[in-house]
DNA sequence: TGACATTGGTGCCGAATTGTTACTAATTCG
DNA sequence: CGAATTAGTAACAATTCGGCACCAATGTCA
């Protein structure tokens, strides 16, 4: 028996989130009439000799006026959950997009992560694996630093992570962690909110970091 | 413009891994002649209604007497890198099967990971990926268990950390830490190796953890 | 048979990290 | 001006971590 290539229907499908004031955001576009939802999340094929995360972004400029700043695969799927487009196969993909960076087409929506419309189920299962993995890798990546603009604030850091993780973190806490990190520095802008002390703005600049990995940290085992 | 779906060539391309007394170790099938490399990973397109691992596991189980105990997605490629079969589209599994189990069948063969002959470049990268994804992992799901049998002596498990992560680690904090997180159960066996004392033989047995959940993690990240 | 080499397993201490409280600073609102 | 609000920091207690030293149980070998 030898290996052999097969042709198969593929799609790109992409989970676009942002943060909003209270809670993660998705991307979702009208369906075409006669679907059995209502709504979707963005997808095409690739087209030829396209990458998958270029198509991605061609995908997203689509419904969205900008292109992400940031994408990461979330799964490949062939089961036989059903696919708006009957794909054989999908490529999930999480596309990452600042707060409040370009204005959704007239076909598309943002909806909160936790109050979605009902979805074909292979694009339900996709959304839960972006959510998944974007909470899973946000201490191993810059995800959170993706969902900003170029200069924030670090309570504005610290809300993406709380809405990334769903839990309130510590003020004192997190900024010494995050000094000890060198992810990064302070410019010499800050920002009035209205109300209260004007608060600094930083941008994202990791630096080398001199090497003392930490020891087995079965404390973050999420199964 | 309306999505549509577009028929491609997909394979899917296994890394399976397996601990070496000294190094993690890739399990590599020789090309039939005329092949550009002589070594290439185990692959093949997922039959028809196939879930991707239920491929990746019929693709193991042809060139390993037994499937693996794990599988894991370590991204997919459609960029312009060769692939054995000239798929377009690749799905990269990683593998995981325990230490010992199964023998590789005529053409196949163990190779360590740091010492891999040629391959075709697109199998180079689903390597390089799939060794990179599994030291990621290592601490946020438990792979380690995957590559040993079902008991195993806390030194075992020590080892294979050790082999993952590509350092040493200070047996009492690696104790104390598994200890504090209930993801192991000794069971009332013991094993002697010949010299020294009989090690207690433990089973993967994760309890459910009281919350605890700590602050953010900034020194894992990898970039 | 009795040192000793070898591997498994634990107790403990000082250092580093973390969680928390409480404080100071700078601004708007009334 | 004082109260309210948000930003930022100091300091302390509790916990965790790395490392060392030690004890335990076995095989080896004189």
């Amino acid at each position: 028996m030898k290996p052999a290539v097969r042709r198969t229907t593929l799609a790109v499908d992409v989970v676009v989130l942002s943060p909003r004031p209270d809670a993660l955001a998705v991307l979702l576009v009208r369906s075409p009439a006669g679907a059995r939802e209502r709504w979707g999340l963005p997808w095409d094929a690739p087209q030829i000799g396209e990458g998958l995360e270029e198509a991605a972004a061609r995908i997203t400029s689509a419904v969205l006026s900008v292109p992400p700043a940031f994408f990461e695969q979330v799964g490949t799927l062939s089961d036989g959950r059903r696919h708006p487009g009957d794909a054989d196969v999908s490529v999930g993909i999480a596309a990452l997009s600042p707060a409040g960076a370009g204005m959704p087409t007239e076909d598309a929506e943002w909806f909160p992560l936790a109050g979605l419309p009902a979805l074909a189920p292979r694009h339900r299962t996709i959304v839960d694996r972006a959510a998944a993995v974007v909470r899973q890798r946000v201490d191993q990546s810059p995800l959170a630093f993706r969902l900003l603009p170029a200069t924030f604030t670090l309570s504005d850091l610290q809300s993406v992570y709380e809405l990334l993780l769903s839990r309130r973190l510590h003020k004192a806490s997190f900024r010494r962690a995050l000094q000890a990190s060198y992810l990064v520095e302070p410019t010499d802008e800050w920002r009035s909110e209205g109300r209260g002390r004007p608060a600094q703005l930083f941008r994202y600049a990791p630096k080398k970091r001199r090497g003392a990995r930490r020891g087995v940290r079965f404390d973050l085992f999420t199964e």
